[in-house]
RNA sequence: GGAGAGUUGUCCGAGUGGUUGAAGGAGCACGCCUGGAAAGUGUGUAUAUGGGAAACUGUAUCGAGGGUUCGAAUCCCUCACUCUCCGCCA
């Protein structure tokens, strides 16, 4: 959520920061601003309404002390009259303020200064390739094939228990995926990061805080019997950890991480997007989050860059590393890197990780902050990353790992998966 | 799931309708005392938000949200959470 004063004060950079999202209603800035004015003017309307009763009340109960009964009586016919006013001046005023945080909540974050404007992936910023990709070998299989192969992973069984887009890991399989959580794990909390075991459902209102809510509404799964939803990504709880409260500065930076599966409906997906391990409405993945003063949140961001472009060079995985523009940002992001892998089968760049700065954007909601040197609170930067999401990483190491004899891996999994290949 | 007891400031804890944003204590900060420290002693010590250059001041907040009342931490309703007992259970 952004802040109504910043609004205020820079409406023409707000404009032109949503205008590279290619937002549609820019209108909504202008209706903002004058709302807040006049809802600045009837609430202080209110409050003086109000102070002029809890005066009189006082009185009155200094009356009642005293014995003075038909003074006090007279004061109460007096309080009643404005007591009418009161009650409908804070009905509008309700009104107005419920009208004025839907309003609020429509506006997506500002993109940061250095985002390209542009509507599809396609104009997504290339900043950088790295590792090298594999030549395969003739009658090199895509990774859906090798699964059979291998018997990793049973979609049929997945299909049967859950519905499309489950996926049964059994075996070597189901290892390999608790290697790769494992090393991600060990790798994130060696650069500083705190592991959490979050619960997997949250309620409505940490849905809000993330800004899953209202924005996403439709892509989580929602237990309507208890209100409760399924996170679509570690990042729901793990940030709201922090939620209303006041964070010291000796504690900052605040650095988690977390495995959690993540659920995703996913609804509308359709074509060779979601073959395989590609797209699933269930997947593991290890997220890393952190939440820093507001001074220097940019170089956090590239720190945490860093750290997962290291682990996708430990997995020897040929990725790249992308800079969002305007139209492909998510609705809370004010900058983001995207990070994909090389599906040599496939031919194919998978996203793997995605790596944003909230800025203040979430913590707004969440009430996120800290004490400055001056002793007055400020909201702190939310940021976090995938390091990593575990399927698109299993597809693209093993296809571009393939060989005759059986898969390869990494040196960095062979002693949490126990072997340094998968034989045939 | 059933029955009961709770939830007050950084912490402990008092407070069942009237200058209560809240007694008392602990902690913390500053001062006095001391060669220095402890002890002692004095003063101060919540958050958010509006106004104001500031001093200061309005409003809201005693788990959350509603209600009764001129006035609610205190009475009523709903919900959440914690604890105890029973049931069920990995």
């Amino acid at each position: 959520m952004l802040q109504i004063n910043y609004i205020k004060q820079n409406p023409a950079l707000v404009k032109e920061r949503l205008a590279i999202r290619n937002f549609a209603r820019i209108e909504l800035v202008d209706e903002l601003i004058a709302a807040d004015e006049a809802l600045r003017l009837l609430k202080s309307n209110v409050e003086n309404l109000q102070a002029s009763v809890n005066l009189a009340s006082r009185e009155i109960g200094v009356f009642m002390l005293n014995g003075e009964k038909h003074k006090a009586d007279a004061k109460k016919q007096e309080v009643s009259k404005w007591k009418e006013e009161l009650t409908y001046t804070k009905a509008t005023l309700q009104m107005l303020e419920e009208n004025f945080s839907t309003k609020l909540l429509l506006l997506p974050n500002l993109p940061h200064i250095s985002v390209p404007a542009g509507k599809t992936p396609g104009d997504n910023e290339v900043i950088l390739e790295g590792g090298s990709k594999p030549q395969l070998f003739e009658g090199a299989k895509p990774h859906w094939e090798l699964i059979k192969d291998y018997k990793l992973v049973d979609f049929e069984i997945g299909a049967k228990l859950a519905g499309s887009g489950f996926a049964l890991f059994r075996g070597r399989g189901a290892k390999l995926q608790r290697a790769l959580i494992q090393y991600f794990l060990d790798y994130n909390t060696q650069g500083g990061y705190v592991e959490f075991m979050p619960p997997l459902l949250v309620n409505e209102n940490t849905a809000y805080g993330t800004g899953q809510l209202p924005d996403k509404e439709g892509q989580m799964y929602h237990i309507t019997g208890d209100n409760l939803y399924l996170i679509p990504t570690g990042e729901v709880p793990v940030t709201n950890i922090y939620s209303n409260e006041i964070v010291p500065e000796s504690d900052l930076p605040v650095k988690m991480t977390a495995y959690t599966p993540c659920f995703r409906r996913e609804a509308g997906s359709f074509g060779s997007d979601v073959r395989g391990l590609n797209r699933l409405h269930q997947f593991e993945k290890v997220e890393i989050i952190q939440l820093v003063k507001a001074v220097g949140s940019y170089a956090v961001l590239e720190e945490m860059v860093n750290h997962v472009e290291r682990l996708l060079q430990f997995l020897e995985l040929p990725y790249r590393i992308l800079r969002l523009c305007g139209g492909d940002m998510g609705f809370t992001s004010a900058l983001t890197y995207d990070f994909e892998v090389y599906s040599a089968a496939q031919q194919k760049w998978l996203e793997v990780s995605s790596v944003s700065n909230f800025e203040t954007f979430q913590t707004n909601r969440m009430k996120i902050r800290t004490k400055n040197e001056e002793g007055k609170t400020e909201l702190l930067h939310s940021l976090n990353g995938s390091s990593l999401a575990l399927p698109r990483i299993m597809a693209a190491l093993l296809e571009n790992n393939q060989t005759a004899e059986g898969i390869h891996l990494p040196k960095a999994l062979h002693n949490y998966f126990g072997a340094a290949m998968l034989e045939k």
